[in-house]
Formats: C-alpha cells, structure tokens, sequence
DNA sequence: CTGTTAGCGCGTTCAT
DNA sequence: ATGAACGCGCTAACAG
C-alpha cells in the first residue's frame, strides 16, 4: 500500500504537506501542489480512511439497521438513506435484525465496535430500550424509523398509523363491511399499538362494537407456520367480510391462508394493509393499501441523523419528530356489499 | 472512549494483556483474565474495529456493489449477502451504481479508500473492465454477480441466461405464439447478449425468422420516460403477440406502456420476463418469469468472496464460476393462441 | 504467563 | 509556506 510517507519521498516534500494537499487544508505553493498531485496519480495513491477516522475520530459510516431489507417497505427506506448518506459523504452498513432483539443486540455491539457516526433504527419493539440506552451512553446519535420507544427520546420518523388505519375501517365501512378484522404486529411495537388504537376507533365511529375475537397480534415477520393464523381465521364467528392487516407481511400471509381454506379475495374476505408490495403493483394493482413514503422514512431520517451528528455539540437541540401522511391507494381487494 | 489502557491501568496489568484477553491469544491465567473481565464490564469497553483493522490490514468489511437495492432481484441478494457476511464476521456496505459507469467509479473509489477485504459487484457492463482492473490492481479480491465482463477473468456468480431466454421462449410458442418480441438490456451487458443469443436460438430450432425490428435494446433501469418503448411498440408490424423483457424492470415498463396504449395482458398482448417481481408473486401471481435463485447469488458469492480473502495468498488458485439454473414459473401472463 | 517496543497511516500542534 | 514530533487505539514481535 503506498501511504503519504512514499509519494512526501517521491515529491521530495514533507509527509504533512501531501496531507495538506489531499485534504486542502493550510496555504500551499501552487507548485509544491502539483508536484505532490502528480506524483499521487502517477504511484495510484489511495487514502486510507481508516488511519484518517482513527485520528479524526469519526468514521464517516452510518448504519441502518432494519427488520428485513426484502420487505418492500424497508428496501425503499434503504434506498432513501443510502442516497442522503452519499449525498453527505457517509458510507452505509446495513443488517437485518428479522424482529429479534438479540440479533438486535448483537448488531449494537458491531455498530459500536464499528465507531459508526450515527444510527437508523427500526426497533423491534419496547424492547429494544436497552440497546438504545447503550447507543445513547456510548453518545452515538440515531434516529428511529418506523416505531418509537417508550421511555426514549429521540429524533424519530414516523407515519400517521393511526389515521391510517383509520382510513382503511373507513373504506371498507363505506365499501358496506361491518365485520372487520385486523392482524396486527406485536403489541409492544408502537406503530402496531396505534394501528390497533386507529382501528378502534373508526369501529367506534362507525357504531361496530369491538370484539377481540377479531383481533390477533402476531410478529410482522413471515413465518414458515401458519397455522396461528389458520385457526384465528377459524376461530371468528360470523367469519369476518373483511380484514385489515397491520402491514404488508401479515396481508400476503392472511391471503396464502385464505386462499388455502378455498377462500377468495375480495369476493368472500376483502383485504386491506398497511405498506406497499413493491413494483408488482404498478402493473397488477390488487392490494388496497396505506402506502407509506418509504423513500422518506430513509432519506428524511438520514437528512436528520447528519444534521444531529454534525451539530453534536450544540447540546440541548430539541428531539425532532416527523410524521409522514397515510395515504391511501384504492385497488381491488375490497368488494362491496350491499 | 475508553481504551485497553484505561482498563490496563485499571486492573493493574500491561495493555498487551488485555489485548490477549480480549482476542483470546497467548496464555493467561484465568486470575488475571477475570480481573480484564471484570474491568472491562465495569468501564463499557467496546473494542475499536478502526485501530485494530489498521494494525491488521483488514477491515472486515465487504462491499456489496449492485444497480439497485430497489429491484426486487437485488434486495434478495443483498439479504443473501448479509446473511453470509454475518456468518463470517464481515460487514456489509452497499451502494447503488444506476446502471452508471461513473456512478460505479465512484464506488470503486470509495471501496479503495474503505480498505474493503473483498467486493461483490454487479458490474454496469463490459465498460466497467477499467473499474474491474483498478481494484485487481489494488489487489481487492471480488466477485462478479450476474454479468462477466470480457478481458477479466475472476469468481462469477451467473444464471443460465440462454437456458431462461430458451425456455421462456420455448413457452410462448407452445402456446401458439409465432411474433415474439424481445426488450432487453445493453449489448453492453453479458446476460444481455445471452438473453438475446437464446431468443434467437430457440426461435430458429421452432423455425421462426429473427427480425431485427422485433428487439429493442435498452436500459435495464427504469426510466420516466416511456416514449422509446412506445415507438418500438408503435414500429412492429404486425404487432408481437407476445414479448419477451430480459428483466422485470423491463417487463412492468412495457405493461404499463401497453395499458397506457390500451392493450390488455395477456388477452392481446403476452409477457413473459427475467427475474421475479417480490412478495407480491405469492398473493397474485401474474407474470410467468424465469425466477432466478437470487438469494444464492448472493450468499454463494459471498461464500466464494470469504473463501478467495482468507486463502489469498495461495497463488494460482482457478477462477470458479458458479452458473444457477434457470427455473420458470408459468402463471398468468401468457394466452393460448390457436 | 506477562510486559516493552515499535509501527499501522494519518492529522493536529507547534515550530520555523 | 513547510516540517518534526506526537498520538489516535491496537497488535506483532520480541524479551523476560
């Protein structure tokens, strides 16, 4: 490898002043310039970042560490902060925590060794507390996608679950449904929680009495069993007209289901989630979702994860908090009943 | 941040100790180990990946370098990717080149600069050679993923595209078809050239004449505007009764230009394509597709990547090159014709 | 079994 | 405008 030392040598100058020219910094001849710039080309030097995050102290590297990036969802929101992120210069890790808060864990512990800059997460859940306590002692700064963390504040970008789980009652109450049920997250995942409050509330408004029978929390994660979801499907009686899905996962998991027990979407059980299913829709639109600005949640949440990083010691900044719209796109998965 | 001499100081031994305790070199009695232990919990130590790769002259890093993390083929290779990274230790950056020669050169710089342990490329095309050569002269090991490039020899990751571009088109005319059309990537593109070259062969072995009016040579990225599609469309004539779309990319663009154009799929018009279109497949399954083992693309590439790193100084060993079948999915895309 | 020395490649500080 | 000395945090090589 040929370092600074090898080119000062070569260009018969002084190793800091190669520093100098490769970070133009301080006043330098235009000559001395030269010389050095064309000895680096000709040697094919190549600055080596980790020597300079070492003595700078900072690594010019964020992590964004989801769910899943083949959920369509978080594959958007990776796109958007990898733009924003080389935008300003920062490299980005990535890792899947699949909704484990040990893999979680364990990716704290790599990003910490890492001397990452700066964090986007998408908890787990509650219980990923601990680790952002870590992250907060260890003064790294994050900002959370998707879900908040009781107990934790901090720079967060969010949708508007609860008004759109709202909208999606009020669509298919307006589509004639009266027997709506929902599959949803983990109850200890924020957006799950508001999904279930918006939900409830449109029952409410629309005078449909809540049932829990209707309701089940399981993981937003694919499963390899569904039989916890066959036997919530036959546990419902009167079988419900249709069902809100808390997001994109659960709706393709419910509709396999459905469509294994010879049940068709929408003319039998009409479907309803949160998230978009990728770029299928564009051409078979099918799914009536809430679709989510994933671009934004990454390129927004990275936006202010460099604002954060580069004010840092500006102490006391208030905690930023954005909430992106709930936007509903109607497509064919709800029938209408009379 | 604390150091290993803060924790030496602390428990009272040399920081060479503690370096020994925390990799688990040399011997150490268990008394003066636990001691480290013990400090090291007490004062939150986390080990500093920047320093230590700077002794070692590894960084423990790869670099994941594809056209778009957003085409559902490539999510899946990076999850493939990052779990096998993982299992070896390694992190995984990422970044998205657009199809763009110098989008991808300035990857190639950052990889450099990073001190990347190893690189998985899907390379831009045969124009990417130089970028190929700057880190084979940098001596970073890499892996090509679904396109070879002319005048390189290295690992390769590949799917049989002549195999798929037969069989799709084998498909087609089982079901009648006689005008088939291709859309498919730059010449510049091996899997692009394979597509084409088993299109043409499977068309001569069912005795259809190639027409050179009848293939459009495009971009795989997607674009916004539409009009270059359209006037390939508007140019044939007679019109295809079926289109082959080297990739999925390509396959929702030309749909929407034939919904746009008010021809229905597959009742006029048939479409069959490369590459499968995400989650979606599973609830709706609409397009017949060769769906390539995307995931293995990744995990098995980066498998070769681990292996050519850790075995680097074993000159000589052959270049591997792994080719992955070609399966096809039959759905809905495609009508009988008479 | 444990400590000392040196150096990985670079930038900050203080001279000149 | 340029250079020398030092340190960022860690480990390899050698010494004891």
């Amino acid at each position: 490898m040929v370092t600074i030392y090898d080119i000062a040598a070569k260009a018969g100058v002084s190793a800091m002043t190669v520093s100098r020219v490769i970070n133009n910094t301080g006043k330098i001849s235009d000559k001395t310039r030269n010389k050095v710039r064309r000895v680096m080309e000709e040697l094919n030097y190549v600055p080596n970042h980790m020597a300079r995050s070492l003595v700078l102290q900072q690594s010019n590297v964020l992590f964004l560490l989801i769910t899943d990036i083949t959920n369509p969802f978080y594959t958007t929101v990776a796109r958007g902060a990898e733009d924003a992120a080389r935008k300003h210069g920062y490299r980005l890790l990535f890792g899947n925590s699949d909704e484990s808060v040990e893999k979680e864990k364990d990716y704290i512990d790599t990003i910490l060794a890492t001397r990452a800059d700066g964090v986007l997460v998408a908890p787990t859940g509650d219980l990923s507390l601990p680790h952002l306590e870590t992250l907060r002692r260890h003064r790294v700064p994050f900002v959370l996608l998707d879900r908040e963390v009781p107990g934790m504040d901090s720079d967060v970008v969010l949708g508007d679950s609860k008004e759109g789980a709202r909208k999606l009652v009020d669509h298919l109450t307006s589509c004639g449904h009266r027997r709506i049920a929902l599959i949803n997250g983990s109850p200890l995942i924020s957006s799950a929680r508001l999904r279930l409050e918006g939900y409830r509330e449109a029952l409410k408004l629309n005078d449909i009495p809540f049932d829990q029978n209707y309701v089940l929390e399981t993981a937003f994660e694919p499963r390899s069993d569904l039989s916890e979801i066959e036997s919530w499907l036959d546990r419902m009686s009167p079988p419900p007209t249709a069902i809100v899905a808390g997001n994109n996962v659960l709706a393709v998991e419910v509709i396999r289901t459905l469509h294994a027990r010879g049940f068709r979407v929408p003319e039998q059980v009409s479907v309803v989630c949160f998230d978009d299913l990728g770029p299928y829709s564009e051409i078979d639109p099918f799914l009536t979702v809430i679709a989510q600005q994933a671009y934004q949640f990454g390129y927004l949440g990275t936006q202010m994860l460099v604002d954060r990083i580069q004010e840092r010691d500006v102490t006391g900044l208030p905690w930023k908090k954005i909430v992106l719209p709930a936007d509903m796109i109607v497509r064919r998965s709800v029938s209408t009943i009379k």
